[in-house]
DNA sequence: TGATTTTTGCAACTATGTTGCTTTTTTGTA
DNA sequence: TACAAAAAAGCAACATAGTTGCAAAAATCA
């Protein structure tokens, strides 16, 4: 049983790569493992820290942007100075993003969370402007610090 | 008339930093002008390279940080790792930033504008979550670009 | 006008992101 | 399994972005 999961979760890990056309290699299995072991999401500097000194930081920018421009993660806009990156749903493919999610920041703990909550944004926009994408970021507090709040 | 306009445009660029209880400089008025001549929103590069080589690098920094302390100008997130800021409306002060519109950025001319239309997002977050802010980023292509694509 | 407070500019530094090139690893095939 | 071709990683050097402390300059207020 230990040894079926540990398969499964290497193949969790190795399939997406094979599936985009990626070769396999060891920074890519780790950046994405990360990935799959976090709830938030990771900035570049996040991914530095957590990697530890295994890899250089000029591989860590072209594996997130491999992932990127292959549909693997996608990039969060923040007001930091800090854009956040976060594993896409199934759908997304190279160059096309489909996400039906809004983003959460929590301002306590400050990690970034993909809520798959559909939203219907009741945009009215001027005359003119014609709209493809939209993006939700939601400020609050999280599941996990409104627990803590609650019991403190 | 001449006359009157130029002292009603000098004091709408004077009035917000009194306002505020801010000191009235040389770097402050201008950058508060390269915000009020400005339809898009600004990025720190925007305006160094928009104020000539007049002002030091930090002093922009500084005053951004200024103003956004006092609720003259938001910070609109991005994915490219460069904030834009723009102007509040009057509502807002220091600490407090209420905003009820959303961000539009163009995949043409790569501006974003602030539109003051109303959005009231359909949201219904998990149990637990708490939501304080909301900002909307919508992509897509602005008035200008359409009509310059609707010509040619 | 002059003293006090605030802001600016400068220098030095840290962090972040990019590019070209060589070495290493991966892949696909024999 | 070994080998050649292709892809990725690592390294160095560079470019840009952002921060901090401090002295000089400017703005405020009496």
């Amino acid at each position: 049983m230990a040894v079926r999961k540990q398969i499964e979760s290497t193949a969790r890990v190795l399939d997406p790569l094979k599936q985009k056309g990626l070769s396999v290699t060891g920074s890519r299995r780790k950046i994405l493992q990360l990935f799959m072991q976090q709830k938030g999401a990771l900035s570049h500097g996040d991914i530095e820290k957590k990697a530890g000194v295994t890899f250089d930081r000029v591989t860590i920018y072209r594996t997130l942007q491999t992932f990127l421009d292959k549909g693997i993660i996608h990039a969060i806009p923040t007001a930091d100075n800090a854009v956040r990156y976060a594993l896409c749903q199934d759908e997304c493919g190279p160059g096309h993003h489909d996400h039906q999610h809004i983003h959460f920041i929590c301002s306590r703990c400050k990690q970034i969370f993909c809520l798959d909550h559909f939203v219907t944004p009741d945009l009215h926009l001027p005359k003119g402007y014609q709209a493809k994408d939209v993006d939700v970021l939601v400020k609050g507090v999280c599941k996990e610090c409104s627990a803590i709040a609650k019991r403190a």
